[in-house]
DNA sequence: GGCGTTGTATAGTTAATCTCTATCGCATTG
DNA sequence: CAATGCGATAGAGATTAACTATACAACGCC
């Protein structure tokens, strides 16, 4: 038992007419007789009895057809699942994100996505990159944005844009009146980090060796996030290195802040979109590059591809 | 798409893996891989994300597989409802009876069959023969009884009784004495006939070859019954002729009426039955007729086969 | 870092099936 | 009784579906 044979058996009660069923059904006369017949075999009923005349429909064969024209129209609504679903702009989309992109990407992100596929949901996850990277190898995400370097077998990455470092500090710092920061000299006043698990803790304690191996005052805030960070900067509780897009979006002016680069050559992380490669929405994914791009970031260096 | 290849892809849905979903359809990893791949162009969506570890579902494959599951079903009723039709002995079967024998046959025959078929309902039709098998033909009746001679292309007639007829008289009438009566005599008395299309009275007058060419003194009574004529016959109103199995029932000491055979040959009536060659439950007509032989008829003679 | 293991895709072949044209057989009709 | 309409059947050809064998990719393990 075929879909075709359903079809032929449709259009056989429809037209009650061997001939004119096959015509409607575009094959011959005798293919639809031999399938019709196949049919009655296999179910060992007669659905149809022949004669000179006509053709008339048994009991059992109506039942048969009214059940034969449910399945064709649940089988076509496979095809209309497929056409919708076709166009990898529709369906939502599980995005991943690190905590120290998040705030500062999504707001931005998030109406332009909509504007540019108004029937792709965003579902949105912040995380740290470990729990994004499960998440995503197990199905649950479908792309992240994280880090680099971010290499994990099945995964492929693709840079979308550099952001430069940037040293806060409280108003009335020493370093008050440098134009810019050298790296080194991190480890000569309280810095406060972010918890373990954040890339981006790593990130600073490599622009720092010294704070790394301990010699630096460095004060680990766990569980804690850049925004209540620069909250205690301000009030003098140390220094601190944030992204670009964390720390420039403040007044210059700013009362109790103040914003430093680093000395040339800056420090700055590259951050990524990161899916499966298996992932068939390759579609979706440039929307999101693109909405990424389109945000105003500052200090973010596009990365060509 | 084939039910086959819905099959497969649920399959591998339940196993996500190749391999095991092929085992548990019985076919090779690269037929059901091949089946995917071509419901997959065919549909040009993305069902699966296939990598080294493991298979994963996309959304719109999720939601084709739980309509695929649906057609499955829905296909699996088809089998089933052929399974409940196959006995030929479950399901209505429309009947079609002349006048003259439906009073007489029915209250035995519908308790017969329903003991022997309890699932095979009998709607039941009286009529003419004429209108019984235009009915026949049409397929509105399964399947008729009716009297011979009855000749109609494309539907097949089987004998099952013969009856003899019988001449009723009203008490106190002359032929009272006589042991059997001569079919000559009838044109002698005002004979009762029933009305332009029971195929009964064409009989009667076949017997009396003078009341056919309007010699004798018979009396149509259109509209009518065997049973009025019956009780006119008891009132004196003439005499008429029954099939016995309308005749004898009565009990023979009837105080209003006589009953008297005819003298040897015995005119009589050949009962049958008749379906369309093409009719398929030929198992529930042989029921009919085992219970048309099972029922108590006075004066019938079955015919064998 | 090469190598074995696991798992899917591809190639090539064989077998089944599907569909076609041509024709038969049956029954009705003029 | 020939003509016609219609479904069934036969035989050929083409398509498709299945298999086996093997390639290929990714990961894990010494």
């Amino acid at each position: 038992m075929t879909l075709t044979d359903l079809r032929y058996l449709v259009a056989l009660a429809r037209e009650r007419h061997f001939g004119h069923a096959a015509e409607r059904c575009n094959v011959s006369q005798p293919t639809l007789s031999v399938a019709i017949k196949k049919l009655e075999d296999e179910l060992a009923v007669t659905l149809f009895e022949r004669s000179a005349a006509d053709v008339k429909i048994t009991d059992i064969g109506a039942r048969i057809v009214a059940q034969a024209e449910k399945v064709l129209l649940e089988a076509g609504q496979i095809k209309e699942l497929a056409t919708a679903g076709r166009d990898p702009l529709s369906g939502p989309l599980k995005v991943g994100v690190i905590y120290t992109i998040g705030p500062y990407l999504l707001p931005h992100l998030i109406p332009r996505v909509h504007a540019a596929a108004p029937s792709m949901p965003l579902l949105i996850q912040e995380n740290y990159t470990a729990r994004l990277a499960e998440s995503l190898k197990r199905g649950d995400l479908d792309v992240i944005v994280v880090a680099l370097p971010f290499e994990e077998p099945g995964i492929v990455t693709q840079a979308v844009y550099d952001e430069p470092f940037r040293v806060l500090m409280p108003a009335g710092h020493a370093w008050e009146k440098e134009e810019a920061i050298a790296a080194s000299s991190l480890a000569e006043a309280p810095l406060l980090l972010l918890g373990a698990g954040n890339c981006f803790r790593d990130q600073v304690l490599e622009v720092c060796p010294m704070c790394r191996s301990g010699e630096g005052l460095q004060r680990t805030l766990e569980g804690s996030s850049l925004e209540t960070i620069r909250h205690m900067v301000a009030t003098g509780a140390g220094i601190t290195v944030l992204p670009s897009s964390a720390a420039d979006p403040l007044p210059d002016g700013n009362a109790l802040l103040n914003v430093r680069p680093f000395v040339a050559p800056e420090p700055f992380r590259r951050v990524a979109l990161a899916w499966r490669v298996t992932y068939p929405r390759s579609g979706a994914i440039d929307v999101i590059r693109s909405a990424i791009l389109a945000s105003p970031l500052p200090g973010v260096r596009p990365v060509s591809r």
